[in-house]
DNA sequence: TGAAATGTTGGGGCG
DNA sequence: ACGCCCCAACATTTC
């Protein structure tokens, strides 16, 4: 056997256990380049809170390789040119990855996996980051699975839920020197002003913190998810797991597997490891998912442009206290509840009639678990332009939805706090208090805080027409 | 994983 | 005892 190295490439699956490139290339006994690209050449660079996340996670994945014995390189650069460069610079004759699943990143693996094929270099990839491949899971019929309740019967048939791989022990470092840039250099946290270190106090990127996090979750009880879910006023009630996951520091299987002693109590739970699953493969076979209407009677839609309201929306100004505490959220956190991103992305499409591809590159942009497949998918089914989407005539009320899930209004009174002194009869429609509840709380609707930006009847009777009207057509 | 309008039922007040 | 009205509570329909 040949010395020659193996680069392992990672990308969206920064942990050292349950890696299956690492683990082959661990089990060849040949010296491994762990290295990292930050690629400039994508079709659709990360967002600034993914970026924040992306350094922290560097780092910690980083120390994961220091302690069984590996270097991370890290370089910027195109994919193909740094590969080159390393494979020149090393003498490597192989190279394992884990696949990914966006057009873009999909085409870009394809053709280096040609070249370098054809270049006799041993090239292997690897499913990690998802359950099951999003083209095995087929109807009888043939095609792929359309409505979520059916694909996850047939999925969970199929489900690899074999069990975890543990992190490699016996890895040989390569040990001459390599090219290496040094993280900082990149630039990916924010400067002036400095907003990501207020965010992370309540996260722990990296493999740790995802362990922690599942071990918290599970020990608030797993079975009281289905009901504590839809709390956001309860912050043990979800996993947030979710940018953990996005960036591959913990693996579905590994979630899985800890639940596995009892499936029945976690079933709510691991669904929505389906719902991640199935938005995978509505974006396999629909690349263009993030941009383009699933369906195409959507095209003729017309959006309202109105750069106000959707920086109303954006800021967290709509003068609805539910949507706007959420909208606050994720500015501040970089995460925002689910069953306040449903009200949130309603909001912005059904109330104020704008294109749900601006929702979507706000989310892009603000949230750490911003996926490709999971933020597409979601936002098309709040739209309605989906696949198993929300029906048209869903409209949130973005006051009654608070009443119900923030009865006491605490999620409201965390991050709108202007109006923390209103009763609970009135935190979540302020335009309702009598002038001496206003004034005894130290609100002037308008001032203090805005008076809502549309009328919900209204705007619920409007988005109704046009939606009937598109149909229609 | 919706909200609102409309329909139905049954108890209680009351003449 | 009876009919009538009101209305809450629940069910069904519609968007």
């Amino acid at each position: 056997m040949t010395d020659n190295p193996i680069i392992i490439w990672f990308r969206r699956d920064l942990r050292i256990a349950d890696n299956p490139a690492l683990s082959e290339a661990a089990k060849m006994g040949k010296p491994v380049i762990c290295l990292y690209i930050y690629e400039s050449d994508v079709a659709r660079p990360l967002g600034g809170a993914s970026l924040l996340w992306l350094h922290h996670s560097l780092v910690s994945l980083a120390a994961d390789l220091k302690s069984i014995g590996a270097k991370l390189y890290l370089r910027k650069g195109e994919a193909r040119e740094v590969l080159n460069g390393v494979i020149k610079q090393s003498g490597a004759d192989s190279i394992y990855w884990n696949r990914r699943y966006d057009e873009d990143a999909r085409g870009r693996d394809a053709d280096i996996k040609a070249d370098l094929k054809s270049r006799s270099i041993d090239v292997k990839s690897y499913r990690a980051n998802l359950l099951s491949e999003p083209w095995t899971v087929e109807k009888k019929t043939g095609g792929y699975y359309k409505v979520f309740t059916p694909y996850w019967r047939a999925a969970q048939a199929e489900l690899d839920t074999s069990e975890p791989l543990p992190v490699p022990t016996a890895l040989k470092n390569y040990q001459s020197e390599l090219e290496h840039d040094n993280l900082e250099e990149w630039n990916l946290l924010p400067t002036s002003p400095d907003w990501g270190s207020k965010m992370l106090p309540d996260w722990s990127p990296g493999s740790a913190g995802a362990a922690q996090a599942l071990s918290n979750f599970l020990k608030a009880g797993v079975e009281d998810y289905p009901d504590e879910r839809n709390r956001p006023d309860n912050e043990t009630g979800t996993s947030r797991l979710s940018p953990h996951l996005a960036f591959g520091e913990i693996s579905p299987k590994q979630i899985w597997h800890s639940c596995k002693s009892d499936i029945t109590k976690a079933r709510k739970f691991l669904a929505e490891i389906g719902w991640r699953e199935f938005s995978y493969v509505l974006l396999f076979h629909n690349p263009k998912l993030a941009t383009q209407n699933f369906k195409s009677d959507f095209d003729s839609f017309e959006w309202t442009k109105d750069e106000t309201a959707l920086q109303r929306w954006q800021k967290g100004q709509t003068g609805y206290p539910f949507v706007d505490a959420g909208m606050r959220q994720l500015w501040q956190t970089g995460w925002q509840h689910n069953r306040v991103r449903m009200v949130t992305a309603s909001f912005l499409i059904k109330h104020l009639l704008i294109d749900w591809r601006r929702g979507e590159e706000w989310f892009w942009d603000t949230l750490f678990d911003a996926d490709p497949a999971s933020n597409a998918a979601s936002w098309q089914w709040v739209a309605g332009s989906g696949a198993d989407a929300s029906p048209y005539f869903r409209i949130f009320n973005p006051f009654s939805q608070g009443e119900k899930f923030d009865p006491n209004g605490d999620y409201v009174r965390k991050f709108v706090p202007e109006l923390s002194k209103l009763p609970n009869k009135y935190i979540h429609r302020p335009w309702e208090a009598p002038a001496s509840a206003l004034s005894d709380a130290g609100v002037k609707l308008g001032e203090t805080y805005p008076k809502p930006i549309v009328d919900h009847k209204e705007a619920r009777e409007r988005a109704l027409a046009n939606y009937k009207q598109m149909r229609q057509e």
